[in-house]
DNA sequence: GCCAACGTTGGC
DNA sequence: GCCAACGTTGGC
């Protein structure tokens, strides 16, 4: 089981769109490095919902449903998508305010590497962030 | 709207 | 293969 961060706009698609839709293909992703971890992502891994420019907050859980397969959005390259659903919502948003001030979740991607939009996350990172959005 | 970070492109 | 220029992301 590994544990992933997942970064959209939530006026692009937000969390709630997720929980309505019930499920999503996560597609667009055009950076290798994002690419790379979709490509190890296995059904069942967790994923943390993050909003990115409005809110900049981790709002939900996702989990993964379908491993990887070619995105069907990118007409050139070797892109792929995986297909999420709805796991948990959490009782309040953590923010990346909250994130970037705990002493525990200051070495995580998303403070190192922000432009990153698809990046592992620790257990424990994991676990935190859950445990502050309950 | 600005700008820092950083990934990508293209000339050499 | 190096590196300068450029483009994009995303926080502020």
């Amino acid at each position: 089981m590994n544990y992933w961060l997942m970064k959209s706009e939530p006026d692009v698609y937000s969390y709630d769109t997720l929980v309505k839709d019930g499920k999503g293909m996560w597609d667009g992703v055009r950076n290798y490095t994002a690419r790379n971890n979709l490509k190890t992502m296995k059904v069942g891994d967790l994923v943390l919902f993050y909003h990115s420019n409005i809110g900049k907050e981790v709002v939900g859980i996702a989990t993964i449903i379908k491993e990887h397969y070619p995105d069907p959005t990118a007409e050139s390259g070797d892109w792929v998508v995986v297909d999420v659903a709805p796991f948990q919502k959490l009782n309040k948003p953590v923010s990346l305010q909250t994130i970037k001030s705990d002493p525990m979740l200051t070495n995580m991607l998303i403070i190192k590497q922000g432009r990153l939009s698809v990046m592992p996350v620790k257990k424990e990172e994991f676990d935190r962030i859950v445990e502050l959005g309950s």
